[in-house]
DNA sequence: GTAAACATTCACGTCGGCGTGAGGGTCAAG
DNA sequence: CTTGACCCTCACGCCGACGTGAATGTTTAC
């Protein structure tokens, strides 16, 4: 499918999906004519993307991860063990924001309860 | 106390708390030769800004809720009915971030667990 | 009264994930 | 063969919470 497609089906702009693929997120083929060539694959490699985007991860680090989580079962394959690292330090780092985040939404319970109306 | 003492208690740069003071989310003393004056309950003012600062919510908006938990009890007091829309869209957001972070989390816990070794 | 510690006000720099045109090719249908 | 629809490559813009000096003034301890 061409960029346009993938964009619809992913809810990704056309503008975002050229910029993972100028990160290395993505390696669509070419036409003769220049135009990107995406697969079937790409519409959940590029729900993956978003999900670690969205959790604070960097394209640099998202890049050297999807070689691991290539083929079929979602995650399985190849395995980065030097990765394993970059990893845990993100995955803590996600906890503690979820914690933060859980405070900061029982404090604005708080307010919204305490309003007197 | 001074901007010193108050950034070494918070673990909040001076530059970010003069920042704050700028958004109108501190509103210090000054003494005759222009030093900010802060009080002991800007300690807890400057822990609230920095929650909902990680949040994700903006200082315009922080600068509106501030009054609405002035005094002691750590939120009652006014209450300010015209906000709770806005409080309630960033608690709705807060949510759905912490369920996006929490499937990326389990997505990295995926990954690490199917590591060879 | 003087020096060290502490503070002040600008004001430009940063960073990253895109948005937003501009100017111009490609492709499929009729 | 032409006309839309679709796509391409630059390349500057943006945003917001500060970082980082530079040049200067204030306090306090001795």
């Amino acid at each position: 499918m061409r960029i346009g497609e993938l964009a619809r089906r992913t809810g990704v702009s056309e503008r975002a999906l050229r910029y993972y693929e100028e990160q290395g997120l993505l390696q669509p083929a070419r036409t003769a004519g220049g135009y990107r060539v995406f697969t079937a694959a790409d519409v959940e490699r590029v729900r993956h993307v978003r999900l670690l985007l969205a959790a604070g991860l960097s394209t640099a680090l998202i890049a050297e991860m999807l070689p691991c989580m290539v083929p079929a079962a979602d995650v399985l394959a190849p395995g980065c063990p030097e990765l394993v690292p970059y990893m845990n330090r993100e995955r803590d780092r996600i906890t503690a924001s979820i914690e933060e985040l859980t405070t900061a939404r029982d404090l604005l319970d708080r307010m919204i309860a305490a309003t007197p109306v």
